[in-house]
DNA sequence: CAACGCCGTTTTGTATACATAAATCGCCCT
DNA sequence: AGGGCGATTTATGTATACAAAACGGCGTTG
């Protein structure tokens, strides 16, 4: 694999994992001594980080790992809800139906799975996972596609600010379910509005519940200018 | 200016002006050498090509022109619906009504500005690009104007495939007028349903109307493996 | 005392040289 | 004669050295 790539996936995960939390300064030399690779890899991993929107470069200064506080989830959470929406209703054009109806029973059955003492909650999230891979594949549309892989990248670093607690997912995976059984039905309407449903219900949730940092770990919110 | 910068910047012209069609191989020393500039800076401007679909990696041949086939421009304005109408939306919610009002008065009366004998349309365009960066503006979601920004290139890249009659410009003028008049009134769901009538016919002229390649040159259409 | 400008340091931007891997072409074997 | 294999060649990937620009500290000056 190349170095370029390692360094890119390596900062990426270091972001979402808020491991480099908003504000940091990506130095060249000093990332590329800490990932053992030459500046010029890391100058290619760095603009892909830019291009992705997880880091800006600031004159002078190098990029730094961009903000990211609830005052922009609103804004996240909008561009999410036109794209998710777009493509649930292309997926219920074309999406091949028994799928989708095999995922609706699966996720209404989920609510066994979340009753589990496993903290990760590893098998329900597979499985809205699966979820969204098969609403993209349905879609069909690679434009698409790669706009809403850019959207969870972020949405990723996101999830670290919301405590996801039994009461919500149980109720999540309804939502899932009746999304999954709107495309199976083929009624891109219905299926873009549970998908509208759910994303309100969901940032609804965040901005409620939301903490300051991850793992109880507080960080400066904003301003890092 | 940077001259990785400027790079990018001729690169992206020359595909989006089709001077370097789709499946063109973009050598590193090759580009390097007609640009002026070292293979450093080039690589930097190929991995920002690359990121915004412009072109993709190919591995041991370099990065090739992307496609953008007929078939695929049913895709991209599959998202650009998503996303303009979802901006107008939401410039119709939280824009300068006046300002649209204006924008509104002056696309209706944009017949005279395509009467003219300037093959350009110089005026018309730029009365529509100032209702986008409005919208843009009034819209006031940076991911979603990120994600716009990415798309209209691409569009500028179609744009050489549909021939511009006096006769559709001047019906997509008063559907602008729509557009903009609905976000005038706030009123969103209008908004959003002009926007949609909008590109449906956009669309639908640009498949009816196509021509092979720009002015007359013709060039292979698909299937660059 | 404050503001402006200069210089040193640090960091980014660029070029080039080297290493490595892939594709092509020619040759040999079947 | 055709196909597969290997060497050559070419292109990409990486590292390092050099240049330029920006920031910060400091001194000077109004």
């Amino acid at each position: 694999m190349k170095a370029s790539d390692r360094a890119y996936a390596s900062l990426r995960d270091d972001i979402v994992e808020w491991r480099l939390p908003p504000g940091t300064v990506l130095g060249e030399v000093e990332q590329a001594e800490r990932l053992g690779v030459s500046r010029t890899p890391l100058r290619e991993a760095l603009a892909r980080l830019a291009a992705d929107g997880l880091a800006s470069a600031q004159k002078g200064r190098g990029v730094v790992v961009s903000d990211i506080s609830l005052a922009r989830i609103d804004e996240l959470f909008e561009l999410r809800e036109a794209l998710e929406a777009k493509a649930a209703a292309l997926a219920a054009q074309r999406g091949d139906r028994a799928r989708f109806a095999g995922l609706r029973d699966r996720l209404a059955s989920a609510a066994a799975l979340l009753s589990d003492d496993d903290p990760q909650r590893h098998e329900y999230y597979a499985l809205v996972t699966e979820l969204d891979d098969e609403i993209d594949t349905a879609a069909a549309n690679s434009y698409l596609g790669q706009a809403l892989g850019a959207l969870r990248v972020h949405l990723a670093r996101v999830r670290r600010l919301a405590k996801d607690d039994a009461l919500r997912l149980r109720a999540a995976a309804v939502e899932h379910a009746a999304i999954a059984g709107a495309i199976a039905d083929g009624n891109a309407h219905l299926a873009a509005a549970a998908t509208t449903v759910h994303l309100h219900n969901s940032l609804r949730h965040i901005t409620n519940h939301a903490h300051a940092g991850p793992a109880g770990r507080p960080h400066r919110e904003v301003s890092h200018d």
